[in-house]
DNA sequence: CGGCATCCTTAGGGATACTG
DNA sequence: CAGTATCCCTAAGGATGCCG
């Protein structure tokens, strides 16, 4: 067993005899909103402050269509809210807004950002997400409930647990 | 703008106006390895201790030529290395391992697990990933490198910055 | 401006069968 | 056991054009 691998429960069974082994992973969960490329393009820019259609299918350089698609399937399963707006003197308008579960897309959104600097820009860092009031550059770091910093290999996977609180 | 999207460092142009939008952006070369769900799954497998070609396509639960072509992929990307092995008194095997920068995935897969687990199961939750140490669940928790936790609406993107160190 | 309808091409992925 | 080859279906996504 190798130190970046999670260690399994000891009680449990085998994975390979865990039933419905997608149906209860979050991961696999997630993915069902998550799997296409366009959405994390547009999930990026929603965080970037993209509000307007235009601004998705341009900012992100996808087709119309596919922004069509993809804002609808973001907002049907809840991670933007579509809100009709007027400003004064002007049409009406719609934006799309994060909800508080596309807000919290954020880790996932930024630990995918980071592991892209380091192993694909490498030293030729092209961009910086920065803590704004203090100024230092912003992780998303595996952290334990204590507060403890967890590295790889001290990871423990179980199921069902009582959630410590 | 809202608390939850990302700060523009005020001295950059609007973002229509950025050239190459996505070949600099690291969550859209991140994409390029990651874009399809049985690639997640794959190193999800991988993290939970899936080292064989077999083990990877039941337990992502997967056909064998999605796993074939998905182990490839990601071992010509360098998230994963192929070794050929022999047991004593068995034939020659190969096993898929993570590399340092598949293993460096870590963050990203367990903050899909945690988006999951809150907004999909909500409080139903079927599984959790722990400190081995302390036995208190973890988090990947957005953290600047001087320690702070940062809060969203506290975060601001600059371009080619001198990193903090 | 903010979309949707249509058409087309490519990529993802399952089932089955086969091979070293 | 560890794949590959083939076939087929569906999903992703671009281009174009239309429409309120």
């Amino acid at each position: 067993m190798s130190a970046s691998q999670i260690q399994m429960d000891p009680a449990l069974p085998p994975r390979e005899s865990w039933a419905d082994i997608n149906d209860d992973c979050p991961i696999f969960q997630s993915l069902g909103v998550l799997s296409t490329r366009s959405a994390f393009l547009v999930l990026r820019e929603a965080f970037y402050g993209a509000t307007r259609f235009d601004q998705f299918a341009q900012r992100a350089d996808i087709s119309e269509p596919v922004a069509a698609a993809r804002l609808k399937e973001l907002t049907e399963a809840g991670l933007l809210e579509k809100h009709p707006y007027r400003e004064p003197g002007q049409r009406t308008r719609n934006e799309y807004v994060l909800t508080d579960k596309g807000a919290d897309l954020l880790p996932t959104l930024l630990a995918l950002f980071r592991w892209g600097e380091r192993w694909v820009f490498g030293d030729g860092i092209r961009a910086d997400i920065a803590h704004a009031s203090c100024g230092a550059s912003v992780d998303a770091v595996v952290t334990c409930e204590h507060g403890h910093r967890v590295p790889p290999g001290e990871l423990r996977f179980r199921r069902n647990p009582a959630r410590a609180s």
